[in-house]
DNA sequence: TTTTTTCGTCTACAGTTGTAAACTATAATC
DNA sequence: GATTATAGTTTACAACTGTAGACGAAAAAA
């Protein structure tokens, strides 16, 4: 897994990795095609977003006769497991277990996928704690006195 | 589920509310003596997430002599599943599963919370489809000649 | 080759966020 | 009652974000 660059992708940013994620490389008309349609941005407004982007050092681009093609320097499984996590850090070690349950209720699951994950449970019961220890400032009510 | 609040807790206020929820109603001292120690924020900074949450109603400060006392006006249980599903909603629908099953292996979970999810999981596994459908941008190729 | 289109870069600007000092009003202590 | 401590309010400020116009160079079309 590769440093959390995921933080420094924004949420309007996410719209254009998803594009170049898709495509694996692409250039800028397509991207400005497919934005400016589905999101109603302004091209101004994903240019701009793209050469943040590169600034980032989270796409590249390689000029070809004066014209970019972009492509991205981190898989879209890697950015999207750690925004995942990231968002759950926050939280309050003893809710995640039920934040999962919520995701699981909420999301649209293949029965492919809900059998693996029932086998990776499955898996992981057989070292869990009867109960989290749980360091989080939440929960640790000795420094709340 | 209460409309989406949770977006307007920037990941530093989110520290304040954690104290708020866990005493439940509390005043500034307290919250600027847990995250000063803990954070090493400046009394100041602390200061202003609290005025910040109230204004954006998350909070609610009631006087009491010259004094507030802080209570919040969402459930920590609802913001947390807000919180958590916003930032899946960016991600490939068809990725979800994965990142679930990515999510389980790097958090700790009881086991309780475990059969829990296993229950849950079989039970959707009922009516899930083979395939998900993804009408996410991602997959959604035609529009990508 | 002149004109037009395209595309990358630069500039802009308001709102949000992290971070915090300064000011003020009230309460507690001497 | 005067002094000190405490806590709420105001102001500040740079970096980041969403949003986009303007400018300039190169490519394509006329």
């Amino acid at each position: 897994m590769p440093k959390d660059v995921t933080s420094e992708i924004t949420s309007a940013e996410w719209e254009v990795m998803r594009i170049v994620w898709t495509l694996k490389q692409t250039d800028s008309k397509t991207i400005i095609d497919v934005l400016s349609d589905k999101k109603g941005w302004s091209p101004s407004t994903i240019k701009t977003l793209v050469s943040r982007l590169v600034k980032k050092k989270i796409l590249s681009a390689q000029k070809h006769k004066s014209k970019n093609i972009y492509f991205t320097n981190i898989e879209e499984k890697d950015a999207s497991n750690l925004m995942a996590i990231n968002s759950v850090e926050n939280i309050c070690c003893m809710r995640q277990g039920a934040v999962i349950k919520y995701l699981i209720n909420h999301l649209d699951i293949s029965k492919p996928d809900i059998d693996d994950l029932i086998k990776t449970l499955e898996n992981k019961r057989t070292n869990a704690k009867e109960k989290v220890n749980c360091d989080c400032l939440n929960c640790d009510r000795e420094v709340l006195k």
